[in-house]
DNA sequence: ACAATTTAGTTGACTAGTCTAATATTAACT
DNA sequence: AGTTAATATTAGACTAGTCAACTAAATTGT
C-alpha cells in the first residue's frame, strides 16, 4: 500500500474508554449470540425479568438510553418475538410490555453478564476493582458536570 | 406512571464503560459541535492533518474501525467538503484522501480531544492516571482474548 | 366545563458502527 | 500470456443511538 509511516493513533482516556467499551460488548454479544439475543435486548430483558410489565419510559430510564431509542428497541424485539405491548387498562398513553414464553425462557442469561465481567477481571484483586469502579465512578459525575466549553 | 419500585440497573465494568464512554464522547462531541465537526470525523482529521493523504485502509486502521465504516465516514466529510477523495496514480484501487482549505484551518482543534481528557482528570493524581490507563489496557488485552465461551 | 399544558410513546432524518457481497485492479503463478 | 488469488474500496441490510416533531391522552387551572 504505503510505505510511509502511519502516524501513532491517539491515546488518551476517551480513545481507550471508546475501545474498552468495544472490547468488552463484543465479548459479550458473542457469547449471546446463539440465543438471537443482542447485549441492548439482553439488557431490557434483564429488566422484564425482575419486573415484567414495565413501560417504555421504565425501561429507558433503566437502560439508560432516551425513550425514543427504547421504543425502537422494543419493534425490533417484538418482531424476533421477545417481547408483547399492551395498553395499560387506567392510562392509555402507555404501553405495558410483557415477556413471552420465548423470552421467559431465557431467564438463566441474567447472570451471563456479571460472570463475563468476573472473568474479564480475574486478575484484578479486590482492591483494585473497587479502585477502578470508583475511578469510573468519577469520570462519569466529572465528564457530566463539566460546563460546556467550545473550543 | 407506575408506583412500583423500578430494578436497579445492574452496576457491572460494561456497564461503568458503556457509561464512562457516553459521558466523555457526549463531552467532547458539545465541544466541537460548533464547527459542525462528530468526534468520529474529528479522529479522522487528526490522521490527515499528521500526514495528508492516507488511504481508507490507513485510516480505517488509525481509527480502529472497518474500512467499510470509515469510507462510509469519508463519504460524509466528503459532502460537508471536510476531505476530498483522489484516486491514486499508481495503484487505482486505492483512494487518497486529502484535507480541504475548509479542514486545514481546523488544525489548531489537534489538542482539544487531549486537553479535555486532561480536565476530566484534573483530579486524579499523576500516579492515578497511570494506573487507571493501564487497568484499561488490561481490559483491553484480557477482553480480546477471552475465549469465546457461549453461555 | 373547557382550554392549555404536560406526559407517553412513536416516527423520521441523521451518525456510526457491524457484516456480507460485489467490483476493480493488481500481483502471483503456472 | 492468461488464469487465479489477493487487495482496496464501496454498497446494502442491519442494530443502535441522537434529536426534533408529532399524536393522543391525561392533568391542571380557571
Amino acid at each position: 500500500m504505503s510505505n510511509e509511516i502511519l502516524p501513532d493513533p491517539l491515546p488518551s482516556l476517551g480513545r481507550l474508554l471508546y475501545i474498552a467499551n468495544r472490547a468488552v460488548t463484543d465479548q459479550a454479544e458473542a457469547r449471546i449470540a446463539g440465543h438471537d439475543l443482542t447485549l441492548t435486548q439482553w439488557v431490557t430483558l434483564t429488566a422484564l425479568w425482575r419486573r415484567d410489565g414495565m413501560t417504555n419510559n421504565e425501561l429507558a430510564e433503566y437502560s439508560e438510553v432516551t425513550p425514543a431509542a427504547l421504543s425502537k428497541t422494543l419493534g425490533r424485539m417484538e418482531k424476533k418475538n421477545l417481547v408483547k405491548r399492551k395498553m395499560d387498562g387506567s392510562d392509555r398513553r402507555v404501553q405495558r410490555v410483557f415477556l413471552t414464553p420465548k423470552s421467559k425462557k431465557l431467564e438463566p442469561l441474567i447472570s451471563f453478564y456479571n460472570d463475563m465481567n468476573e472473568l474479564i477481571l480475574a486478575e484484578f484483586g479486590k482492591q483494585e476493582k473497587e479502585l477502578l469502579f470508583n475511578m469510573l465512578n468519577r469520570i462519569i459525575d466529572r465528564a457530566g458536570s463539566l460546563e460546556i466549553n467550545e473550543v
